[in-house]
DNA sequence: TAACATTACTATAACGTTTGCGTGTTGATA
DNA sequence: TATCAACACGCAAACGTTATAGTAATGTTA
């Protein structure tokens, strides 16, 4: 194997020592301005450049944060990781990804695997066997070694570190109030089991908007799937007989509120094949603005999430800690970020 | 900063070696079972981990892996990504994930700040500014610095170093066959500039597919979109005016192909608010198999890439030229290997 | 001219591991 | 009772850096 240049060769070649060298490619005061000419003509010539991994092991620190997603072939996410890598790569952080594949021995595994000193830092989503489990303790043994942690979406109030989160409540209250003063009287609503904490907070937005409009919510009206298998195949299925069973039950309902896209396409979907007309018959509002939501017929009015500030909020909170642990700085009391959602109004809605 | 557990806290806890406690960890036959139970106890009560760094330093291997790519919010590479996640973890791998956002500094600064030791080898699908410039001295200077590199779907000739692509050519022909034996007689094709190799390489695909059908190819058919803004809002207008303009001058066609699943969308859009039906009026098939193709209406048939394959077949590539070179193997010839595409028969076809 | 700066380097330790080799202590053998 | 394995461990170098503390060879000052 072909060995990279190192100062050790340099040094060798030139007759100088390492630490020479070394000094003189940093412009140190000490070393002769002839030296470093000489030296750093001479590294250019045979390309060194220094090696990061003895960096890192010297400055104790990898100038890498690690973040492990749930599922990477998700728009949020994909968005979410654009933005981490935005701003890490300003900072001259790289960033490594793992994937737990909402499986909870996953999670931890990734997370063992680079706590080891591969990262100065997380940044988490929850996989969802880590929601269902509500087993928190590689979270915690994480903090307990000092490795800072940022989590966003989908947190939980035990961990204490820093959040990065959309104000689902409130942006579900929107969605459901726009369907109300667009006319909609009787507004079903496509959520998750309730331990998937969007869903239940988006759930809980729902209830208020209808309370604040002194709607009595209904419980046929409240459809909890259970994303098990989101976003495969068979798990469709069975959300477009649950659709099908409301609208055919409920004639009446004119508004829709998903809590998120796929969901608020397939009710489309299911929903024109019953020969209603959108946004005529039924209005629909999902919540993620990915890319279902664009190019969906209608396009779909949504709730967007601005996963791509969540990220890059996300590393800013994330390096602010490094920095503090590195530093030795007074620690912050940990904060909770909330990232405003808002409306996108598109075909689906009059 | 709290430092973690070292094997030199353990030595002088214990009042032994450094060494000791290393081979006593490893279980070697130089120490005794009593001093290794010993060490064990007390690794594991003060939560003791090896340092991956100082391994990588040591080893002078960092088992990480870095892929580029030219864009994460896009369903194609993410799927990538997952194949290259799963087979890299399996094999005790990390992945480093750089984003070039189409850009050609943001490449050569990605790949240049991973070349540095960070990482044992690269997976890259070329930026598109890379691929207009025909620059490509960043791939042969790493390849000069003995990084193996594997590049897949955006590749390019000129780079001696192992390939995954798809058959571009003939999945492109197999998606016009299909159209024409299902009573298409005039169609149009919806593909990129061709400095994108794979647009240029499924309209070559589209040619052969109506030659051997004795179908002579009309130049108003054929329309190449500069993708300079794909997945941008705009663009996409210019895309639909395009379609319109040819549905308008050639009200006889009865197929579209286009080169990926974006187009074939919008092309539908369109066509339905002109009235067509599909697929009675007028046939669609696209390229690569996303949440799109799954989720449009009517569902679209689509040509599927498999990207988690070319994931993991270029992690295994990868992976072995990586052995090689650590082993001082001698080095096989570069592969290219082509992942077999196939058709995706959904509701815009008949 | 002795004392002291200044200049331009070099040596060394440290970051956390692993590993080949050296070594002191046993107990067995001749 | 010398001799020699076997055993159990310690030493030191190495991976590639950087930073601190030396140290020669000059030049300056009183």
């Amino acid at each position: 194997m072909k060995k990279r240049t190192t100062l050790k060769q340099l040094a060798r070649e030139l007759d100088v020592s390492i630490s020479t060298v070394s000094k003189a490619l940093k412009n140190s005061p000490e070393i002769s301005q002839d030296t470093i000419d000489r030296v750093k003509a001479f590294a250019k010539l045979l390309n060194y450049r220094p090696n990061n991994i003895a960096l890192s092991l010297k400055n104790r620190k990898t100038k890498t944060i690690g973040i492990i997603i749930p599922d990477i072939v998700h728009h949020f996410f994909t968005k979410v990781i654009k933005g981490v890598e935005k701003y890490a790569n300003s900072k001259g952080y790289n960033v490594i990804v793992g994937l737990s594949n909402e499986s909870f021995s996953n999670e931890v595994i990734n997370m063992e695997m680079l706590a080891n000193g591969s990262i100065d830092g997380f940044i988490i989503s929850m996989a969802r066997e880590t929601m269902q489990r509500q087993d928190y303790q590689h979270y915690t043994e994480t903090l307990n070694e000092e490795i800072p942690l940022v989590m966003f979406d989908r947190v939980v109030a035990e961990i204490p570190c820093d959040k990065v989160i959309v104000d689902d409540t409130k942006g579900a209250e929107i969605a459901v109030n726009t369907l109300i003063n667009k006319g909609a009287t009787k507004i079903a609503i496509l959520t998750t089991k309730d331990y998937v904490s969007v869903g239940r907070l988006r759930t809980k937005g729902y209830l208020e908007a209808l309370k604040n409009h002194g709607i009595n919510p209904i419980r046929d009206l409240i459809i909890k799937i259970d994303d098990e298998l989101l976003y495969e195949e068979d798990h469709l299925d069975v959300l477009e007989k649950q659709v099908r069973e409301l609208l055919l039950n409920h004639t009446d309902v004119n508004g829709i509120f998903a809590v998120n896209e796929l969901y608020a396409v397939v009710a489309m979907k299911v929903a024109k094949e019953m020969g209603y007309e959108i946004p005529n018959d039924l209005q629909v509002i999902g919540f993620t603005d990915g890319m279902l939501s664009k190019h969906a017929t209608p396009t779909l009015s949504t709730i967007s999430q601005h996963g791509e500030s969540m990220g890059s909020k996300a590393a800013e909170l994330l390096i602010q800690r490094i920095d503090e642990r590195v530093n030795d700085l007074p620690k912050e009391p940990t904060k909770t970020v909330v990232i405003s959602t808002n409306l996108i109004q598109r075909g689906s809605t009059k």
